[in-house]
DNA sequence: TCTGGGGTCCTAGGACCC
DNA sequence: TCTGGGGTCCTAGGACCC
């Protein structure tokens, strides 16, 4: 049979901060996001607190004051690091791995269950994890990605499994049972609307939506909804990506750490954004042949006059030369820019994406120029790879930055930075 | 005072073509 | 009285994921 395996760090912006701080073992964390503003990872004892993700940390201050919750800044550099450690360990699990999120992965381990059994196999891929980077995970097994990532959900939750659930050894009835418990908004690709949709056609656990009828669910819902009922009925729709794609759009956007109503901080602004983003095609080798250029008031002000205009401004032709990106989003900001409003946030985005070896030729390409700038693009990006992001920057970025993110409580770069390495006190 | 950021896929509807 | 049928492409918006 087919063997979906799903591999899933638990806490793990909690757990990577664990590593480094052995002091935050078994006392209650959570990590924000950018500018400190929602909880996007809770310790198990903050779960069991009743604290929901995505809560806004100013609502849960006093609740944290109460039970002493630590929270930290979020400190993507270092999850960044030590997923890719997790993942490499990964790779050697399994000879066909999709990477599908910081901290998920789906291994095929159909056939692998040679001598041993595959739940045997998955714990000593966690043992492995654990010991090599220190991060716990919990496994769950299926014949196809949706019922393997409730089958980890199953390992999470009920501790009988320890951290390790393997559908394809259940008998059909005892595996009922079990997806007859669990609420059918667990479901991948089941989110709030439709769980309450579902819900008014009777489908309350995940039981029922696997035995419901796929026309049924197909006029109501279409194709993908029709997928996850095929899906929980062990017919694999999805298969394993096992490499990912190049992206079609870029986005680089955030929310300022004060508000701002000065056109020059917002130039500043999406420069630095669009240098982020064109770092990113570039690394895709990929060129853009357009940019989009937001702004946004704070929508949860609804008193304060609101304004989200939004431009795109078509290039050229297509770049990943960050000057003429930064020139293009500059024009756009400026013809959307209005005095008098406090801004909030600000974005850019990268659409019509295309391989940079698929470049078009044109009647007017200035080839040398090109070369120039491609010269130009790789000696920055390899300074800055090597010295530290923004080593090298446009000065129209600016120095002062009165509008960056706040970030109060943010531990060191412990693994990639030689001057914020761990060091015993 | 304080409410994340970055993606994907699907669908419907309009414009346009022959 | 009576006004085709089928296809493509593009865009905006919805829903969902982590």
């Amino acid at each position: 049979m087919r063997a979906i395996a799903l591999v899933d760090c638990n806490n793990f912006y909690v757990s990577c901060e664990r590593l480094f701080q052995p002091k935050l073992e078994g006392k209650p964390v959570v990590v924000l996001s950018n500018n400190d503003g929602c909880v996007v990872s809770r310790s198990q004892e903050v779960k069991d607190l009743g604290i929901k993700m995505a809560v806004p940390w100013f609502q849960m201050k006093d609740l944290a004051k109460r039970h002493g919750i630590i929270a930290l800044s979020s400190n993507y550099t270092l999850y960044a690091d030590i997923s890719n450690r997790v993942m490499r360990l990964l790779s050697q699990c399994s000879p066909d791995q999709e990477i599908y999120s910081i901290d998920e992965s789906f291994l095929d381990l159909t056939g692998m269950d040679g001598m041993n059994s595959l739940t045997e196999y998955a714990q000593s891929i966690r043992s492995t994890i654990k010991q090599c980077v220190g991060i716990p995970v919990c496994v769950g097994i299926a014949p196809s990605k949706t019922l393997a990532k409730l089958a980890n959900h199953v390992a999470k939750k009920q501790k009988q499994y320890h951290s390790v659930c393997d559908f394809n050894a259940m008998t059909a009835r005892v595996l009922d049972n079990l997806l007859a418990k669990i609420e059918v908004s667990e479901v991948w690709g089941v989110g709030r609307r439709s769980t309450s949709r579902l819900q008014g056609m009777s489908i309350g656990s995940v039981l029922d939506l696997k035995r419901s009828s796929a026309k049924r669910v197909r006029a109501e819902f279409g194709v993908v909804m029709e997928r996850i009922v095929a899906e929980l009925n062990g017919v694999a729709c999805l298969e394993l990506d096992d490499v990912t794609p190049p992206r079609q759009q870029i986005i680089c956007s955030r929310s300022f750490g004060i508000s701002v109503s000065l056109l020059v901080d917002l130039e500043q602004a999406v420069i630095a954004y669009t240098t982020r983003a064109a770092e990113k095609l570039r690394s895709q080798h990929s060129l853009a042949g357009g940019i989009q250029v937001y702004i946004r008031t704070n929508p949860h002000k609804d008193k304060a006059p609101q304004y989200q205009p939004a431009m795109l401004i078509p290039l050229f032709e297509p770049t990943d030369d960050t000057r003429l990106l930064c020139h293009a989003a500059l024009s756009g900001l400026q013809q959307i820019y209005r005095s008098g409003y406090m801004y909030q946030k600000a974005g850019v985005m990268l659409t019509e994406i295309i391989a940079a070896a698929a470049r078009p030729r044109t009647l007017f390409e200035d080839v040398a120029a090109q070369q120039k700038s491609a010269a130009l693009m790789t000696t920055l990006d390899q300074i800055n790879r090597r010295m530290g992001s923004g080593t090298l920057q446009l000065l129209g970025e600016g120095v002062r930055k009165s509008w960056s993110m706040r970030r109060g409580n943010m531990s060191q770069r412990y693994t990639t930075e030689w001057d914020e390495l761990a060091a015993a006190r």
